[in-house]
RNA sequence: AGGGGAGUCGCCAAGUUGGUUAAGGCACCGGAUUUUGAUUCCGGCAUUCGAGGGUUCGAAUCCUUCCUCCCCUGCCA
């Protein structure tokens, strides 16, 4: 059983971190992890049953604005991989930062994260919170202070950079260094008691100055906040650092692998001190978690720093954080994105340790993918074009049938009216055909889809050169599923809408948000490569059985793409809709 | 005069304990089906693994030199 070879699908499942999750397995290495069914120390676990998790993860963002498709990597990992070996991943709420975070952020992370489909234990019982430790956090700093791994230094911010050295210089060892450990308590007491100013003093831990890796050179684990925290309010006037509180949290929630992108692999050597520290101390449970790297997930396209997005919005080139054209989870929910092509783009860019970027049609591949499954066709004209039928009896209405999904005829089929006159997409009609074009041009003949073969027999143009309409016949006995309908061989197929029936309605044609896959790049400055066709609103006729799509029911109008009845705009009985992405196109027409 | 990572097809990415012809996906190119120029289906697509040298019967996998890219000097996370 195990000597035989891998099996296939799961070959481009595999990955370092499965790999790395499978060897700890194998070796038991967390199998006599002990869980008192919640966060704690030593103490909390010692003496509880065996962790009935074979592993805990976690997704740890700080709650200071909205998430973006770089975190859903994070997330479908944390989250997947825990799924796929029998553990639980955790959410927790990195709020080490009162000036930062908000409840409002948390709210929103929380939303964003159940929209992908997660849920951190099976009542979404882990959630966590790292403001939850903060009295852990002290106490264990107050350990460090009395083995003489930490100290109180009071030099300024500049003074603390100017002797931290460089990149090639090593750095100076404070003054402070040798207050004795009664100083430090006393101190540390006292900046805790808010009785220092913002910045007076900071507790750094003890290391080593003249370390190559400059976040060993005493990094600093707590700094003086009088600030009110949105959980703790205003109990706290010191509050950990990240690197500091992270390792801390961990443990203290039982995490085996804790994944983070690639820019804290030079934080890991701090990670592991901190714990082996604490856990010498007694007061955390063996083994301790482990940090894993990744990198993160970047896409052509778009921009994924807040700092960019934020700079977006504020000078109102989106129209909010979740404006359909934003990469964050927000945008690309009301944009008609699912949850599964978001999932589905993760696993199919896989996970390793080499920076890259993604192509954005990816992206659009894997949302077309899912979409086509799930989304009934509807007929809309965007771009309307007047078509007569000049032989057919003004004011008689015939009915055509259309399925609901060409591949599923178990979804069934809507009735749709067919009359005199029209409305075709401007583009099904050329007056001089170019090469290869096969739709509507004098004296060519096309199908109007789930209806009559037509041939054109003329159009009339206003002043300005502009086409007004278009005039056909309908060939007899050509109407779609009666017999002897197909008869007639005909290249192309439009779609149509009787324009006694059609009813008008918003429509939202979103586009990449940059015309350049890397925004930016050289001289200028992203914002100069933003692509003003990424929004363009039409107003287009829309088949009647529309009115009634519900807030965020998706639907493909048929040769253009996929639609989203947009969540926040619509009405009851009065969709607004948004274009998720086009279908491929492979004459080349279609965007924009 | 620093430290930490990464370099396999246009974009991702398996492969790492050396063993016959270097997975897979996306893209792309053909062809079939199709009342969406969509979908689906079939076929094609790296004598080569950043470069050079070496070890070996045999290397993407081991040794060596070099090159390129990314990250690190917040009392942010």
């Amino acid at each position: 059983m195990s000597t035989g070879p891998k099996a296939p699908e799961s070959a481009h499942h595999t990955n370092f971190i499965r790999q790395h999750i499978e060897r700890d397995l194998e070796t038991g290495k967390y199998a006599e992890r002990k869980w008192g069914g919640e966060p704690g120390p030593l103490c909390v676990h010692a003496n509880a049953p065996k962790d009935p998790a074979k592993i805990r993860t976690r997704f740890p963002p700080e709650p200071n604005g909205y998430l973006h498709i770089g975190h859903a990597k994070s997330i479908c990992l944390n989250f997947g991989l825990a799924d796929a070996y029998g553990g639980v991943c955790h959410m927790r709420f990195d709020d080490t930062n009162p000036e930062k975070e908000e409840q409002e952020f948390v709210d929103g992370i929380l939303d964003a994260v159940h929209w992908l489909g997660f849920h951190w234990g099976e009542k979404d019982e882990n959630l966590y919170h790292a403001s939850d430790y903060f009295d852990w956090m002290y106490d264990f700093a107050v350990e460090l202070i009395k083995h003489g791994d930490a100290y109180v230094d009071s030099q300024s911010a500049e003074e603390l950079r100017a002797t931290r050295g460089s990149l090639t210089e090593r750095g100076i060892e404070s003054p402070y260094r040798t207050r004795s450990v009664e100083e430090n308590q006393r101190l540390f007491a006292e900046m805790r008691e808010g009785r220092h100013g913002d910045g007076t003093h900071v507790l750094r831990a003890r290391i080593d100055m003249t370390s190559p890796n400059i976040n060993m050179r005493d990094p600093a684990i707590y700094r003086i906040k009088n600030a009110e925290h949105h959980r703790t309010g205003e109990k706290w006037h010191i509050y950990p650092m990240y690197s500091y509180a992270h390792p801390i949290e961990d443990a203290l929630e039982n995490i085996t692998h804790s994944l983070c992108t690639l820019e804290f692999e030079d934080q890991r050597p701090f990670y592991d001190w901190v714990l082996d520290k604490v856990a010498s101390f007694g007061l955390l449970q063996r083994p301790l978690p482990q940090q894993i790297e990744f990198s993160r997930l970047n896409l052509t396209y778009t921009v994924m720093s807040k700092r960019f997005l934020k700079q977006l919005v504020d000078e109102k080139h989106v129209d909010g954080w979740d404006d359909p054209r934003m990469p964050t989870l927000v945008g690309v929910r009301r944009r008609g994105y699912t949850p599964e092509g978001i999932k589905l783009l993760i696993d199919r860019v896989g996970v390793s340790k080499s920076d890259s970027f993604i192509d954005y049609s990816v992206m659009e591949d894997c949302q077309r993918e899912v979409l086509n499954e799930i989304a009934p066709r509807r007929i809309a004209v965007l771009d309307p074009l007047k078509l007569v039928i000049d032989h057919w009896p003004r004011g008689q209405v015939d009915e055509c049938f259309a399925p609901n999904h060409p591949q599923k005829a178990d979804w069934g089929k809507r009735t749709v009216p067919f009359s005199n006159e029209l409305w075709i997409e401007r583009e099904d009609f050329m007056e001089v055909p170019s090469k290869g074009y096969f739709r509507l041009f004098p004296g060519n003949t096309v199908r109007l889809k789930y209806g009559w073969v037509v041939r054109c027999t003329g159009y009339s143009k206003d002043e300005s050169g502009k086409v007004t309409e278009v005039h056909c016949d309908h060939v007899e006995d050509s109407k779609s599923g009666t017999p002897g309908a197909d008869a007639i061989k005909v290249k192309g197929v439009i779609h149509w809408l009787s324009a006694a029936h059609a009813y008008q309605c918003e429509v939202r044609l979103y586009d990449r948000l940059f015309k350049e896959p890397h925004p930016g790049t050289g001289t200028h400055s992203y914002l100069d490569d933003v692509n003003p066709k990424a929004k363009s609103v039409v107003t287009a006729y829309l088949e009647p059985s529309l009115k009634d799509a519900k807030p965020e029911e998706r639907v493909q109008f048929e040769r253009h793409g996929y639609f989203v009845a947009d969540g926040k705009d619509s009405k009851a009985g009065a969709p607004v809709f948004n274009r998720a992405v086009t279908l491929r196109d492979s004459w080349g027409i279609g965007r924009g």
